[in-house]
DNA sequence: CGATAATATGACACCGCTGTCAGAATAGGT
DNA sequence: ACCTATTCTGACAGCGGTGTCATATTATCG
């Protein structure tokens, strides 16, 4: 084995366990012992190896591990659609519990409109070896993925707006109570014409929106008639043409709830070409705090669904289920209830001419 | 340990390389060439195994296999500060290639205003035994953290607006070139009195920015004075300050650069705020083209970085170098050319009264 | 102080795959 | 048909850890 040699001689020859147990006089598994924290490791011996794991600044290696383990130490993120940033917090707040468990976290987005969508995400599982995995919405809310992750037996915790599962898998967003105080806001001000636009029809969440802001408005005896309900997409283009479809129509709301950001700014963009002043003429609030929602002007008012701290939350969940301890994972809090951010979009109605 | 009965009998319990072997009636080595596209392989071999290996829906255990050969099979994304269509787009880009060669994405954004931020990514590539790491602006500027990726030997790419490495470890796009078309689009359209807003100090992308912009005005016969540049921070509320500051002088310009959208968002806002109309008035160009950038009202104009494309092209040199093919590595494609999108904010400078 | 229980430690096989190298099968040439 | 050159193939060790179980060392107690 000569050849060895060419690697060069300061090169990152990481030591392994066999150097530790050498170093310290001691086995390999007594060496492993300590690494995982396990009993029966007498004192002077725990010290000796510490000692000796600090001097070589050795850490295991995670494909060995992985290997006798039957485990990967890889969770991952799996994603269809939400908007960047929706991404990006849920995956900060997923590392900050990573981390610190000597987990690290594989990114898997993917093509919602792709035929064979569920088969390649399970492929994915079985081809990585990940330990578990976190289900952002919409993905999160399809119960045909749920049932085919248990049939491999893949460990998952979701995201989703609706209880939808045992509370060891879940983390729920109250978006009906924010929807409510969305609707109580907008009664509070004054309004009673008011305008909904709907997100796409196959979201369940968009439903549980649409369901829950007209309850609330009942309770409060306004009604939303359909004249005033648009179906958009979450998408910036079908919040300018629902807006145009509400604000066109004879008797146009003096505000309008959207269920996203998105086609709330569509919203707001459409008004503001029409020569609508916001709020004062027309007072317009979003869902999701987007960082967009603080950077239009005037700035949105909307809901902010604390990402970060749900994608922390999952996955404290998901190491508990990877750990088999379920009932740790139930005891981790699973519902985070949104708030509302007022900002500078909504006003009373204006005063009726005449 | 009968306690490994609980977990049930219709188990995932995979395919090994052994059964493939067995039941293709060879040994695991020639299994293993099949895998690996080895060469010397008898044609009915090959054939027995390939069908064996679908039968069984067998795929080759990661862990074990980055044992074998000393690799991760992980290729890691490290970024600070960017904003998060930038790290999505980018991310796409590289799972693109990722994918089909067998590699997996995990992320590992830092903290900018961390102490001990280079030796926190070297620690977490040692540890997980990343193959090779993706930089991402500002970070992918700093020499120190290069040159501590290679004293241990980590193989990376970065994504940089300076040409500041060999090409093998870059994709450089070329900032200059876009803000050249800026200045000469600003000039064709009759302005003379432009502002400039420039991104924080310890950014050399910033300051190429802002050289590039002087140097192609100049070229032009318009002199950028120090009364129309403003120091940002690539916030948006140090685009409302500086905005602020350029529009309130005395002598105010008719055109506004900012060097990031969000920046550009600010000044926006505020010219709105100020009742300046945009962009008859002020015209607005910004840099990068997020999301956002297309959903103000009026839509932005602003610079396409081809983000996704950076990430694929990045990846694709770094799997390269993955492989020691180096040389491969310098042959792919290391410029792009951000290209100006021209939309909204900008028109003529407007008739001076009197 | 000896018998016994509790605690500490190490030897060795094994996780699933690949590298090495020797041996078997086939091809090529005369 | 015979001998070499080439192409296949498999046995076995090893990658760097962990599980099992036997053994060595202490602690406990009558």
């Amino acid at each position: 084995m000569k050849d060895k040699i060419i690697e060069g001689s300061i090169v990152d020859k990481k030591a392994t366990i066999s150097d530790v147990a050498r170093l310290a006089g001691v086995s390999k598994k007594t060496v492993s012992r300590v690494i995982n924290s396990e009993p029966n490791v007498g004192a002077k011996t725990l010290k000796k190896v510490t000692k000796v794991i600090q001097d070589l600044d050795y850490s295991p290696n995670p494909q060995a591990r992985g290997l006798a383990f039957s485990r990967s130490f890889l969770l991952a993120m799996v994603y269809d659609n939400p908007n960047a940033s929706f991404i990006t917090d849920a995956m900060y707040g997923a590392l900050s519990q990573c981390r610190p468990n000597g987990y690290e976290l594989v990114v898997h987005p993917c093509d919602a409109t792709q035929a064979n969508l569920h088969d390649d995400i399970i492929n994915f599982i079985r081809r990585t070896k990940i330990d578990g995995v976190i289900l952002l919405p919409p993905l999160s809310e399809s119960n045909e993925l749920i049932n085919k992750l248990k049939a491999v037996n893949c460990n998952y915790v979701r995201l989703v707006s609706i209880i939808s599962d045992d509370v060891a898998h879940m983390v729920h967003f109250n978006d009906r109570e924010a929807v409510k105080d969305i609707a109580e806001h907008l009664i509070a001000l004054g309004h009673t014409e008011i305008g909904f636009i709907k997100g796409p029809d196959n979201s369940e969440s968009a439903a549980e929106r649409h369901d829950a802001f007209c309850d609330a408005l009942e309770r409060k005896g306004v009604h939303l008639g359909d004249n005033n309900i648009a179906f958009g997409a979450n998408t910036f283009q079908s919040g300018v043409d629902c807006a145009v479809q509400l604000l066109k129509s004879d008797n146009p709301p003096t505000a309008i709830f959207a269920s996203n950001d998105e086609m709330a700014i569509g919203v707001m963009v459409t008004a503001q070409k029409m020569g609508i002043d916001i709020p004062n003429e027309l007072t317009i609030i979003g869902f999701d705090d987007t960082p967009q929602a603080s950077k239009v002007w005037p700035a949105l008012t909307t809901v902010n669904l604390q990402v970060k701290e749900m994608g922390k939350l999952a996955t404290q969940k998901l190491l508990a289920l990877c750990s088999n301890n379920i009932g740790l994972a139930k005891t981790i809090k699973s519902e985070l209830v949104p708030t509302l951010v007022r900002r500078q979009t909504t006003a009373p109605p204006p005063i009726p001419r005449g």
